[in-house]
DNA sequence: TCAGAGTGCGCC
DNA sequence: AAACGGCGCACGCTGA
């Protein structure tokens, strides 16, 4: 039963309401001995380089909040406001990503250690589906209601309501409330690194890759959707030869017959059947070994891969480019994955096919270069570090090709027998399919499948249970490693997990073992990208370079920078990458792949 | 009519 | 018993 819990309204809150410049330097003057500080604005929308902030909300202990007219009081106004806000007190906040751009379309510069109580509270909570909307943080810690009526309410109007400018005091209010019970539960629960070492100066990276965002090569985008509408039309013409099975039956004029919908799994299914194919799904995984057999089978996984890459970009991607800026600005989500990864939505960016053709069009401005830096099999290292395998160690610590040396192990043939086979390549790409899926608990079923789909390798089930017995004993690193979760973990029905850092994953009911294999190497690669991007971040703001982090995918980092600065961009980031990852994961080497270029196709 | 679960597939 | 994890998006389909 939820109780109705009492409104927000701490007894000693008083703000004071500033439009005028002339009484700003004397009501921020007491503020600046606070060693933190309550953040939070009030903006006539959300985007960063279309909307404005209006109101400006900063709360310190004992103090009433102050809360500043930015537009009545605008420009080299603003001085004391920055000098405020560029102190070294503790800048605490609700999604400070967004105010660090909004502050900084009017030329405002958070800075200073951060606390962000949303991301503290996704740090605390990671796994559970809890909202981590302000309102739902104070409901759950301070068990009160936060009035947010007035959230959509129009801040752009000439004169502000006596409640709007108290509403807005009050959040900047309440976040020098939240802070010390967040820090508590926090450290309490052995997570405090994470949050103040990884998540909050993360923060600033995040901001500055939603607003620098990304330029994209419409030429270049429109001749590859051309190229892509062809192979379609081709695949189209193919499965166009299909009639719907319904109307096959019923018609006795099959020229009028409607043509299947290659969308529609229902129709292809049954349109596959009425030809006599001998399918009960059109999945990938049942339509990929009858490819070869059958060409309207090759046109229907054709027609789809190319869907997928036309119909999303083809359409929505132009439609997305800032009017402007003529960038791309998608919305980073810096805990958005369970596992403490960062996700990015409008555009995906972290889902852009990795052909050359389509990387290709994400370019830079005349005079400027893209810098990419790779880890290499980072997720593998991971597990060679977490298992202790001496195999797996062992074949990374002399530089070996890791899928040839589960190949050979496999096979009971030494690498070099290996290299001549005359399938070679094929167990290669098995040894692949097994490294990735057997890693976190794959089944033999599962496991033909994957082969099949993904490598194009076909197994029987036979053969699929005989190479995962193979693979466990040529890594009893990797078996004792489950055998261990599994024991401390699954068995004794604990719902968390952590990674090597002390990132927290938590399940509302029993995890699955697969998950809890997952989570500590998925979470131990997020860790990393983001110590490396911290590092990289702080390395470019002490040289004061231009370059700038302009997108995060999961193992890979893109920067942004002029031509003069490529060379030492490149340098900084590969050692700004090795760094944060060679303790974590020693004694396992970290190799690192750095490529310079003008476009993310390097 | 519309939200939402389901399918399928892009990335790591 | 059931079995690789983490995402976002477009689509057809279903049920209220």
């Amino acid at each position: 039963m939820s109780r109705v819990l009492p409104l927000y309204r701490p007894s000693d809150f008083s703000y004071r309401y500033i439009d005028r410049a002339t009484d700003l330097e004397s009501a921020l003057a007491p503020l600046h001995s606070s060693d933190r500080l309550g953040i939070d604005t009030e903006t006539t929308g959300l985007d960063p380089h279309c909307d404005r902030p209006r109101l400006l909300q900063i709360a310190a202990p004992d103090q009433p909040v102050i809360v500043i007219d930015l537009f009545k009081i605008t420009g080299g106004q603003l001085q004391p406001v920055q000098q405020l806000l560029g102190n070294r007190a503790l800048k605490i906040g609700h999604l400070l990503k967004f105010e660090i751009q909004m502050l900084r379309r009017i030329g405002l510069y958070l800075r200073g250690p951060l606390f962000d109580t949303h991301l503290a509270f996704k740090v605390w909570n990671a796994g559970l589906k809890r909202k981590a909307s302000l309102a739902a943080v104070v409901a759950r810690l301070l068990k009160q209601r936060l009035d947010k009526r007035m959230q959509r309410s129009n801040f752009g109007a000439t004169s502000l309501s006596r409640t709007q400018i108290e509403y807005g005091a009050l959040d900047a209010r309440v976040e020098l409330d939240l802070q010390p019970c967040l820090e508590q539960r926090l450290r309490q629960a052995g997570l405090w690194q994470v949050a103040r070492d990884i998540e909050f100066p993360c923060i600033p990276i995040v901001a500055q890759m939603e607003w620098t965002g990304m330029k994209l090569d419409l030429q270049c985008w429109d001749r590859l959707n051309a190229a892509l509408a062809v192979q379609q039309a081709g695949a189209i013409a193919v499965i166009n030869t299909l009639r719907r099975a319904d109307k096959l039956q019923l018609s006795l004029v099959p020229e009028l017959t409607d043509t299947v919908n290659p969308n529609s799994p229902t129709q292809l299914l049954a349109a596959l059947r009425a030809v006599g194919l001998p399918v009960t799904s059109t999945s990938q995984k049942a339509l990929v070994p009858l490819a070869d057999d059958y060409p309207i089978v090759r046109a229907i996984l054709d027609y789809r891969r190319t869907l997928k890459t036309a119909g999303i970009f083809n359409t929505t991607l132009q439609t997305q480019i800032h009017p402007t800026t003529g960038r791309l600005h998608p919305n980073w989500y810096q805990y958005g994955a369970r596992s403490g990864r960062i996700t990015c939505k409008h555009p995906p960016l972290q889902t852009i096919p990795r052909d050359r053709s389509a990387r290709a069009c994400f370019v830079t401005e005349p005079g400027w270069c893209i810098v990419k830096g790779d880890y290499s099999q980072i997720e593998l290292r991971i597990v060679a570090k977490l298992s202790r395998d001496r195999q797996l160690r062992q074949a990374y610590g002399q530089g070996q090709d890791i899928h040839l040396v589960t190949a050979a192990l496999i096979t009971q043939q030494s690498i070099a027998q290996l290299l001549t086979h005359p399938q070679r390549d094929q167990l290669r790409q098995l040894a692949k399919a097994l490294n990735f899926g057997l890693i976190y608990g794959m089944s033999a079923a599962k496991l033909q499948a994957y082969a099949e789909t993904k490598y194009g390798v076909s197994l029987t089930m036979t053969e699929a249970r005989s190479f995962i017995r193979s693979f466990f004993q040529a890594y009893p690193g990797i078996r004792r490693w489950h055998e261990q979760i599994r024991r401390t973990v699954y068995a004794r029905g604990l719902k968390e997990i952590r990674t090597l850092t002390g990132r927290r994953r938590r399940w509302r009911d029993r995890p699955r073992l697969n998950e809890l294999f997952n989570t500590p190497v998925q979470g131990l690669n997020a860790d990393i990208l983001k110590l490396a991007a911290i590092r990289l971040a702080s390395a470019i703001a002490r040289r004061r370079m231009q370059a700038r982090i302009i997108c995060l995918v999961h193992d890979e980092i893109v920067v942004e920078c002029p031509k003069a600065e490529a060379q030492l961009v490149s340098k900084l980031l590969r050692r700004c990458m090795i760094a944060p990852a060679r303790p974590l994961l020693h004694p396992v080497p970290v190799q690192v792949e750095v490529k310079i270029g003008t476009s993310w196709a390097a």
